[in-house]
DNA sequence: AGGCTGTTGACAATCCTGTGACAAATCCAG
DNA sequence: CTGGATTTGTCACAGGATTGTCAACAGCCT
C-alpha cells in the first residue's frame, strides 16, 4: 500500500488528513515538525509528502528543499495558510510539486496528491529531442523544426504536445488533459481542447484531415501514436 | 464524496447512523423501507448499503437479494437484532457482505462498512494485454489487433468487452451489465445489450453464429469464457 | 493601441447508439 | 412430440451525441 507522509503541527488538521487518506486506501505517517518529518521521510520511504509550510522550528521551506535534494522525484504537496503570500517562484525554488491553500477541500487535496504521484510514477523518460517523422521537437528548448525551418508553437500548444508525447499510445480524456496541462484552477470548456488538437494537427500532421499521430477516440478523447 | 445508503425504519437508529457516517466524511442517503430503498439505490448510486434486515413491508432479505442481483459488487452490510437467528448461510444466500448485530458499536459498524468498500474497490487485476486466440487486447491502450491488423471497437463496445473479461466465466445478466457499464443513470432497453453482444461477436468471434467466447445463457444473460 | 494567445460559441459533418421489427431458437406445458 | 409462448439473433435506420472547423472575442503583454 502506498504511504503518505504528513508533516503538520496542528493536531486537528493531522487527524483530518489521516482520515482522508486512510479512507481512500493509503497508509499515513504523521510527523509533528520539520526535523521529525525529515526523520520519517528517511525511515518510512513514503510515496508522497504533504507538508505544512508553517512549521515550528525548522522551516517548512527548508524541509521541502532537503527532501527534494535527496529524492527529486518524490512528490511534495505543500499546505499554506491563505493569508500567506504564496509565491509560485518560491514554490518552484524549493521544489514543491503543487500547493493547496487552507482552508482546502479534502477532495481537492486528494486529487492533487494523486495527480502528483501519477506524474512521479511515470518512469517514462522522454528524450530531450523527440523526432516525429521529419519534425524534430526539442522538449527542453521548446523548439520545433522541420527540415531546418522552425515551426512556431505557442506555449499552451507546446504543453499539450509534450503531454501527449509523454503519454504516447494512451487514450487521454479531455478532462484529464485539462487537469494535467491546464491545472486544477483553470477549467476552460472542453471545446478548447478540440481546438488545440486542431492546431497541433495543422502544424504537425502531413494531412490534418487524416491525422496519423493525433488520433481521436470517439467518446473517450485523443491518443497520440507514433 | 462516497455515499452510503441506509435502509432503516427506526428513526432513532437512522439519526445515529447518519451522524456516524457524516462525521466520518461520507454522504448519507436515508430510506425508510424496502421499496424506498430500492428506489434510492437506483437513483443515488451509493458506494455501500447499510440494510436493516427487519423492515416493514418488503422484507430486508428481498431488498438485499434484489440489490445484489443488480450490482453484485456493491457492498451491503446487514443490521440484525441480536435476538434474530442470524444464519450465516442465509446471509451468504442473500448476498450480504457482512453483518452487525444490534446493539452495535458505531466504531465497529464503520470499520465493517469501510472494509467492505475496500474489498469491493480492489479492482480485479487483469493483465494489461489480454490475448484471445489470435487477437490481442490492450486494455490500457484500448487497442485490439489481429495478426498485426487493428480491430476497431467503439468506446461503448470496449467497455462491455472489458467488463466481460474482468468477469470471465460468470453469468452476467442484462440488468447487471446495464448497471455496471452504462451506469445507474441511463437505462436503455435490454435489447441494447443484445446488439452490443452481436457486434462484439461479429468483431471477435471466428464464427459469429457459433460463438466460442460470448456464450448466451438462455433466460439469464451472457457469459464470457476462455 | 496593436498584436499575439487562448477561449468560446455556432454550425456542419460525422459517428455511434438505441430502438423496433421480424426471424430464429429455445423452453415448456400438455 | 408438438404447438405456442418466451427469449434471443439479426438487421437497418433515425435520432442523438460527439467532434471538426471556423470566426469572433477577450485578455495580456509590450
Amino acid at each position: 500500500m502506498e504511504k503518505i507522509l504528513v508533516v503538520e503541527d496542528d493536531r486537528a488538521v493531522q487527524k483530518a488528513l489521516k482520515r482522508l487518506f486512510v479512507s481512500n486506501g493509503y497508509d499515513v505517517e504523521i510527523a509533528h515538525n520539520g526535523s521529525e518529518g525529515l526523520g520519517s521521510f528517511a525511515a518510512a520511504a513514503p510515496s508522497a509528502v504533504v507538508l505544512d509550510l508553517r512549521l515550528p522550528g525548522l522551516q517548512g521551506q527548508e524541509v521541502c528543499r532537503e527532501i527534494k535534494s535527496r529524492s527529486p522525484n518524490l512528490p511534495v504537496v505543500v499546505l499554506s495558510a491563505s493569508t500567506d503570500v504564496v509565491d509560485k517562484v518560491l514554490l518552484l525554488e524549493i521544489g514543491a510539486d503543487d500547493y493547496v491553500t487552507k482552508p482546502f477541500s479534502p477532495k481537492e487535496l486528494l486529487a492533487r496528491v494523486k495527480a502528483s504521484m501519477r506524474r512521479a510514477s511515470r518512469p517514462f523518460t522522454v528524450p530531450e529531442i523527440y523526432v516525429l517523422d521529419d519534425i524534430s521537437i526539442n522538449l527542453t528548448k521548446m523548439e520545433l523544426a522541420q527540415g531546418g525551418k522552425p515551426i512556431a508553437l505557442t506555449t499552451q500548444e507546446f504543453k499539450v504536445l509534450r503531454f501527449f508525447i509523454q503519454n504516447k499510445d494512451r487514450v487521454i480524456s479531455r478532462e484529464e488533459l485539462l487537469n494535467e496541462v491546464w491545472g486544477y484552477r483553470n477549467y476552460p470548456s472542453t471545446r478548447t481542447v478540440d481546438n488545440h488538437i486542431l492546431r497541433l494537427r495543422q502544424k504537425l500532421e502531413k494531412d490534418p484531415s487524416h491525422p496519423l499521430h493525433f488520433k481521436t477516440v470517439h467518446g473517450s478523447g485523443y491518443k497520440f501514436v507514433h
